[in-house]
DNA sequence: GTCTATAATAAGATAGAC
DNA sequence: GTCTATCTTATTATAGAC
């Protein structure tokens, strides 16, 4: 329905993507048709077939506007500052960017259910992982280095990073709007850190 | 098609529960057809319909099983030990548990992410996590109690060990096995508490 | 490129015999 | 209660006019 600017030199496949990204956001990624991507987008379902395959082609679209620009914020922020950045500054940008963006966190958790179902969404979450990933670990490996530490322990910090991200996503998905702070200050109750900062080394 | 074990007091109801258990850990839940589950469990769909009013009750029924028991079985675990136990070990029941049964992680997975998109999978996810972290709850407050330590805390650790959970299913659902113990290391070297463990207080 | 109309298929659900 | 057969609807995808 919206088609609020226009996007004379811009694709129609990205409109195309981001009407089947708000549909898939409130109806889920399985129960979204062509007919529903239809209705949003103000385009006829023959129009569509003339720019993408078929639905799976979409969704593969989809999934990859959602985490590639996120991965991609993250890769460039290790530039953006001159001093190395803590494990949970460098989570802040990432996950601060998620929250900023348009992507409902709903939708990511879509993905994922899906990549564990379809191959070819599963390869594109898990290279988009990988990326992000790589990209904390560069950031960490900063860090780490700075602090004189060793670099295997880049390794077990990205690890952890990682889930840390997915357990916040998956806690906001479920249950609605939540600071990162708070996130984290509830894991770290739970996991026995005392109120205060506990010293390092 | 398996029908190993004669279930001959069983309902029939459980028999289909679980087909559409299994089908659904590999092909998702959306894309589980009524014929899928009645290949899978051997039985006619009129036979399933006669049951089960619709695949909506018999997803809403597959959840309560996959989530159900497990509950349960951490409200029962307050009982099991004389002493309080710390938040690491009461998640290490609850999620060890998990682990052990023939539910796949996957498919916990697949029920967040229904429960973002259908109001009565969201529901009944919503009870049976609230049943978690009632029982969370129950078990912290006598650690915090044995501890000495404020009951306010209780409600910030519930909530950071719900948090753990998810993100520890997520990482299951999506890389395959690792034990608690890697994962809550993981999250540790993330959050920067040290290899040592941190002295409380 | 985009549309309308339609074909082809799949899925949910039911009827009625046994 | 269970089966086979069938109805109905929804969905993917295509054809052909403009």
């Amino acid at each position: 329905m919206p088609r609020l600017t226009q996007e004379t030199a811009q694709s129609r496949r990205d409109e195309i993507v981001a009407a089947a990204l708000r549909v898939m956001a409130t109806r889920g990624v399985a129960r979204t048709s062509i007919a529903d991507i239809s209705a949003e987008s103000g385009l006829s379902t023959g129009s569509i077939y003339s720019h993408f395959g078929g639905k799976a082609q979409i969704a593969a679209d989809v999934a990859a506007s959602v985490i590639g620009p996120r991965a991609q914020a993250l890769v460039d922020s290790r530039f953006e500052t001159p001093e190395p950045q803590t494990p949970r500054e460098i989570l802040g940008v990432f996950l601060g960017a998620l929250d900023d963006d348009q992507v409902p966190h709903r939708v990511v958790l879509q993905m994922w259910a899906e990549a564990a179902v379809d191959v070819e969404i599963g390869n594109l979450v898990e290279q988009a992982i990988g990326q992000i990933r790589d990209a904390y670990k560069g950031a960490v490996a900063r860090w780490v280095a700075a602090q004189g530490g060793r670099v295997a322990e880049v390794d077990a910090i990205t690890r952890g990073m990682v889930a840390v991200s997915q357990g916040y996503i998956v806690h906001r998905a479920l249950f609605g709007p939540l600071s990162l702070n708070e996130y984290l200050a509830g894991v770290d109750a739970a996991l026995g850190r005392p109120h205060t900062e506990c010293p390092d080394a």
